[in-house]
RNA sequence: GCGGGAAUAGCUCAGCGGUAGAGCGCCAGCCUUCCAAGCUGGGGGUCGCGGGUUCGAAUCCCGUUUCCCGCUCCA
């Protein structure tokens, strides 16, 4: 599929719109519409059962956007978040003007009649003694002076800009977790090995935002930060590096269980020249996004770093007493770091689906009964049947107060089926002249509607006082053929 | 920041010097008892913004902003 067609989409059903589009838009913002947001808050309270509330190791924290700054050195990303870089005038490459000199270049030397080769990094030309100039890797464009890029949001605390407090709006949630590591512990009364789990806003200067929802500067994470004690052996095993490869096996199953399809998922190690200066060892979970496979989350090894970092720059112990060996150990930390917007990404991309239905092209999202935005739309078959549209708007009224229902009379069945396709509405309730009956004729309704399903276009036949049970299962755990074997058949 | 592309209706796009268009969608009505049916009607755009050329600019020129795609970078 085409990114732009999932744009539209997305746009156009009121998923998610160009932030502050009406002054032009800007750059790597984006709003979440009302279905966007229903979307979002599925995945993120899917996130969080399964990780929190369903796990008796974890519990929960949402901690402040704005920290003590000090945080920010300790954590190492003022050191490692701003770089200086510069530019080639010529091929247009950049490069980070401290590492300029660390690599070989490409020479064209007057020594030896403008000849082409490549110089070690360091080194003078053998042949000319020349040292390098201009663009390493082209050997012929200019470069610009060093430019400071700082990748994290710097603002002010306090009204007055020249006396507030110059701190960050964070590049990661995980230091909250990090600087409320001996509260969470102490108040909880927890034992290695438990994790912290946090939901919300990071923000980076991203050199390069884009790919729609992909890479933006403002973003929401979903982190675990999962303490193990690392004197502890697992089948004789680190307990850091067993507990590593089962976050990797049970973050990929949590995409699968939501419904990403197992061949767009893979695990991709990071090399070592790749990894962060906190990490041992790092894995990232990536999805086959119409631009190629890229990272829906990192699972990273960050050893003790970042507590033997802030119980240093804090002088507050940040330890675990261990009582089996009798002595203070500081945990080592799985992260699970995964990006909220980019798993919706994902979701939406790996749902999307267009098949041909008599000859005309439906659009459909097969997203998880879990995650789509409505579960229910309720529609009257006939719209000039007050009877029918009665029974039809009590229906949804009963139903939206469990569960998102919405109710749509403005077109044709078969319209209305294809726009809740096109949200992925798991469910459409249709209520008929059978329903209700003719009085005219004297006939009765059976009290009976049709749901129908939207994956495979099925339709059964149920009893309106059974639709609340039925409701609870299919949007619970239960099959769609298993639920439907109880009723009749609806033809369509 | 550099290079390239683009900016016209909600969406997708046509128009490329002579008073703003199509398809789809949306809204209303008629019709219709189950998968984007039909008919009628309707709303909606100062053609990104600013300047210039011209009798006349969506169209040509200059500037500017924004977006998209590459490159550099991603804790």
């Amino acid at each position: 599929m085409n990114m732009d067609v999932l744009v539209s989409l997305c746009k156009r059903r009121g998923f998610i719109f160009q932030s502050s589009e009406i002054y032009g838009g800007t750059g790597s913002c984006w709003d979440y519409g009302p279905l966007g947001v229903e979307l979002k808050n599925n995945i993120k309270r899917a996130w969080w059962r399964d990780n929190v509330q369903l796990r008796p190791d974890m519990v929960g924290l949402d901690a402040s956007i704005l920290m003590h700054a000090t945080v920010w050195r300790a954590s190492g990303h003022l050191d490692h978040f701003t770089d200086p870089m510069v530019d080639c005038k010529a091929c247009q490459r950049r490069f980070r003007a401290d590492k300029l000199d660390e690599q070989s270049w490409i020479h064209y030397c007057p020594a030896t009649k403008g000849n082409k080769f490549e110089v070690p990094g360091g080194e003078p030309c053998k042949h000319c003694g020349a040292r390098r100039t201009l663009c390493p890797e082209c050997g012929k464009g200019e470069l610009t002076a060093p430019r400071q890029f700082n990748l994290m949001f710097k603002t002010f605390m306090g009204p007055v800009e020249d006396e507030a407090a110059v701190t960050y709006l964070r590049p990661e949630t995980a230091q909250g977790i990090f600087v409320n590591f001996d509260n969470v512990l102490q108040s909880m009364r927890l034992k290695l090995p438990f994790g912290i789990a946090q939901i919300g806003k990071a923000f980076r200067n991203e050199i390069t935002p884009g790919n729609f929802i992909f890479r933006t500067r403002e973003f929401e994470q979903m982190e675990i930060e999962y303490f193990v004690n690392p004197h502890e052996t697992i089948d004789g095993r680190p307990a850091d590096e067993a507990w590593h490869d089962r976050w990797m096996e049970e973050r990929l199953a949590w995409y699968r269980r939501y419904g990403i399809r197992a061949d767009n998922l893979r695990l991709r190690e990071h090399d070592k020249s790749e990894l962060a200066h906190y990490a041992k060892r790092t894995a990232d979970i990536e999805y086959r996004f119409p631009m190629g496979w890229s990272e829906l989350e990192g699972i990273a090894n960050r050893t003790d770093f970042d507590l033997r970092q802030h119980a240093q720059f804090s002088g507050k112990s940040l330890t675990y007493y261990d009582e089996d060996r009798r002595t203070h150990v500081v945990p080592y930390v799985i992260e699970p770091s995964a990006g909220a917007d980019r798993s919706l990404l994902a979701f939406l991309v790996d749902a999307y689906q267009e098949e041909e239905v008599r000859g005309e092209k439906r659009v459909v999202l097969r997203l998880h009964r879990a995650l789509a935005p409505t579960k229910i739309a309720v529609l009257p078959l006939l719209k000039k049947r007050t009877d029918i549209v009665a029974t039809a708007r009590e229906l949804h009224d009963r139903l939206a107060r469990r569960w998102v229902t919405v109710y749509d009379d403005t077109a044709a069945i078969g319209r209305l089926y294809r726009r809740q396709d096109e949200v992925g509405t798991p469910y459409c309730v249709t209520v008929d002249v059978q329903t209700v009956g003719d009085s005219d004729k004297g006939e009765a309704g059976d009290r009976c509607v049709t749901i129908r399903e939207r994956d495979s276009m099925e339709q059964i036949r149920v009893p309106i006082e059974d639709l609340s049970q039925v409701f609870d299962r299919l949007l619970g755990e239960a099959a769609w053929d298993e639920v439907a074997r109880a009723y009749p058949r609806a033809k369509s």
